[in-house]
DNA sequence: AATGAATGAGAATTCATTCAT
DNA sequence: AATGAATGAATTCTCATTCAT
C-alpha cells in the first residue's frame, strides 16, 4: 500500500510535525526550519516534499479532514443499527484521544481562523462541514422518523449539535486541561438525552 | 467622558481599523502598516500609540471583551424580569449586528486560535469565558428552580449552550453568508425551546 | 552673566543629561528621548533649544573641551613659578574628579571614537589636543632648560606624557573602578620623577 | 586547517568587511547593509554567519583580540632571550601595520567606547589588557632584576608603557596621517631608553 | 534524494525632525 | 516658550524560496 512507501512515510512524518508545530506557534508564524526540526530531518526536505509552505499546509488540512472523515465514518458503520447508537459513535469519534488531541484540535482552530485570509482552507473546511452536517442530519432524521422528536426539525437538531461540537473543541483548545474530552462528550450526550428522551432510555435500557 | 478625548477616539480608531485588518488577513499576517492604511492614519500614529504590535493585539481583544460583556450584560439588564428572558436577551446580544459582525467574529477567531501561543490572549479569553458562563449559569439555575427543567444541570445546560454560541459564530466565520446571524440564534432559541418547553411557551404566550 | 540667564541654564541642564546619557547609553544609541527623560524636561524642549541631535552633540563636546581647557589652565596659573610644579598641576586637573568623572570620560571616549564618522568632532579634538601638546610641551621645554632633562626631547616627553594620560583615562573608562584616579595620576608622576630626578626631588624638598 | 574551510572563509571575509564599516562609520551606525555591501555578499549572507548585529561585533571583538594577542606573543617570542629585546618586539607589533592598521585602531577605539553600554565587550577589552599587562610587568620585572631600573616598579612601569600605547592609537586615530606609527613607536622606545638607559644603550652596542 | 547555503523581500521597531496648539 | 503628537525613513531580523553540490 501506499502509505508504506518511503516518500509516503516522509510526507506523514512532515505532517505530523506540522501539527506539532501549529499546535505550537501557530500557523503563519510556523516556520520550515521549526517543522523540519520537530521532524527530525534536513531543512531541505520540506521544500523537496512540498514545494511550498502553502502547499504543506493545505496537505496538513487535507490529511487532517480525511483522517476526521475516516474515523467517523466508521465509527458509525461499526455501530450497530439504530441511528442513536451511530450518532453517540459519532461523537465517540469526535472527542477520541486521536481525533480531539490537544495538537490537532490546535490545528483545526488555526486553520478556521484562516479560513477568509486562504479561500483553499475555508473550501476544504466548508466542504468537510457539509459532509458532517448531511450525516448527522439524516441519522437524526432517522430517530425523529422512528418517533424521538421532541418538536425540532433534524436540520436544527444537526446545526445545534456540530455547533456545540466545535464549540467544545474550541473550549478544549481554549482552557486545555480543565474541560476533559470526555466532559465534553457528556454535554453532547445531555442535550441529545433532553432531545431525544424516548431513544436515550431505550439506548440505555438495551445496554443494560 | 474620557471616550471623547482625542487620545482615546485615536486609540478607538486603530483598534476599529485593527479588528478590519485582522479580519481580512489574520493576526499574524496583518501588518501594521495595513492597520494605519485602513485607519487612514501615518505609519508612526500606530507605533505611537500602542509601543508594539503584541500591545495593539492585546487592546483590540480588550476591547472586544468588553464590549461583548457591556452590551451582554445590558441586555440581560433591560430584559425584564425572568430569567428566560434574560438569557434570551443575552442570545440576542450574541448575534447582534454589532457584537458578531463578521469583522469581530473574525477577530475572535484569530483570537482563539493564538490562545496557544500567546498566554495573555489565552487568559483574558478563559477570564471572558468564565464570566459568561456563570452568568448564563445563574439564569439556567433560577429558569430550572422556576420548574422548567428537563432533568439537565444548569451547568451543563449553559456549557452546551455556550458552546454552541461559539460553534455558532465559528460558522458564521467559516461559511460567511450561507447561515445567516437570524438563523444562527435560531438555533439556540430552538434548543432552550426544547429544553425549557413550559417557560418558552409561557413566554410566548405573555408577548402575545 | 549669561551663565546666569534661564537659556543658559537649560543649555547646561541639558549637556549636563546629554553627557549622562551618553555615558550610559553610548553617543548613537543616546536618544532625544533619553536626554529629555534625564533632564527631566519635556520632549519638545531639547528641539527647541538645539535644533538637532548633531548640535546637541556638538555642544556637548564644546562645553567638555572648554571646561577642561579652563581647569588645567587656571590650575597651571595658579601653580606657583616654577614649571614643574605647572606640569603637575595640569596633571592634578587631568584626574581631578570634575574633569574625570567617570560619565565625562565617556562621553569623551564616545566623541573620540566617533571622530572619523564625524568631521566636526575631530576639528574639535585636534584643536584641544594641540593645544594641551603645546602647553605641555612648552613647560616641559622649561624643565628641560632648567637643567632637568636625560636626554629626550620636549616635544617627545610631552607626547608620551599625553598619551599616557589619554591612555590611563581609557583605562578608567574600561576597568571603572579597578584602577582609580588617583592610581592613575600617581602612574604619570612616576614616569616625570623618572625623566626628571633632580626637578622632582628639588620640588619635593621645596614641600617638605 | 579550519580557517581554510570555506565556512570560516566566509566569516573572516564578513569580520573583514565589519572592520571597515565601523573605521567608516562607527560601530552602532554601522548597518548590516553596509557590511554585506563590504563583503560583497548578499544581505541574507550576514544574518545566516551571525544570528544578529550583536554577535557579528562581538566575533569582530574577538577576531581582533586574538590576532593582536597572537601577534604580540610571537613577536615576543621570536625575538631572543633579551626581556628588553622582547619588550620592544612587542612594541613593534603594537604599531605594526597589521595590528595598528587604520581601520583596526578606529575599530578598537569603538569598542572601547562601547565597552559601559555592552558588558561582554567590557569583559573580552579586560581580559586582554589584564593578558597584555602581565606579559609587559613580567618583562620590566626581568629588566629590572637584570640591573636596568631607575627607581620604579615594574607594574608602574608597565601601566604606563601600556597607557602610552593606547593614547598613542587613540592619537592615531583622531589624527590620521599627522603622526605616524613609526613616530608612535619612537615615541615609547624614547620613554624605554630615558627608564632602562643601561640596556636600551648595550642592546644598541649589540646591534652594532 | 538530500543537504543546507544564499538570496532578498517584508515587517516590526526605533527615532530625529517637524509642527500645531 | 513649551509641549508632545505626528510623520516616515532607516535598520534589524526573520523566512520562504531557490539552487549548487
Amino acid at each position: 500500500m501506499a502509505r508504506h512507501h518511503p516518500q509516503e512515510l516522509r510526507r506523514r512524518q512532515l505532517i505530523a510535525a506540522t501539527i506539532a508545530v501549529i499546535a505550537r506557534r501557530g500557523l503563519v508564524a510556523a516556520t520550515l526550519a521549526d517543522v523540519a526540526r520537530a521532524a527530525k530531518v534536513s531543512y531541505g526536505v520540506v521544500a523537496f516534499y512540498f514545494r511550498t509552505k502553502d502547499a504543506l499546509l493545505l496537505a496538513t488540512l487535507d490529511h487532517l479532514a480525511a483522517e476526521y472523515e475516516g474515523i467517523a465514518a466508521s465509527a458509525a458503520a461499526e455501530a450497530g443499527p439504530s441511528p442513536m447508537a451511530k450518532l453517540l459513535a459519532v461523537l465517540d469519534a469526535d472527542f477520541s484521544p486521536v481525533v480531539a488531541s490537544t495538537r490537532k484540535i490546535a490545528a483545526w482552530t488555526a486553520f478556521w481562523a484562516e479560513c477568509r485570509a486562504t479561500p483553499k482552507f475555508r473550501r476544504r473546511c466548508i466542504e468537510l462541514e457539509d459532509r458532517y452536517f448531511r450525516l448527522t442530519r439524516d441519522l437524526c432524521r432517522r430517530i425523529v422518523e422512528e418517533g424521538g422528536s421532541v418538536g425540532l426539525k433534524p436540520e436544527a437538531i444537526a446545526a445545534g449539535l456540530n455547533a456545540m461540537v466545535s464549540g467544545l473543541w474550541l473550549d478544549l483548545h481554549i482552557r486545555g486541561t480543565r474541560m476533559s474530552r470526555a466532559e465534553a462528550k457528556r454535554v453532547t450526550r445531555d442535550y441529545l438525552a433532553a432531545l431525544f428522551p424516548r431513544e436515550m432510555s431505550r439506548l440505555r435500557r438495551e445496554a443494560a
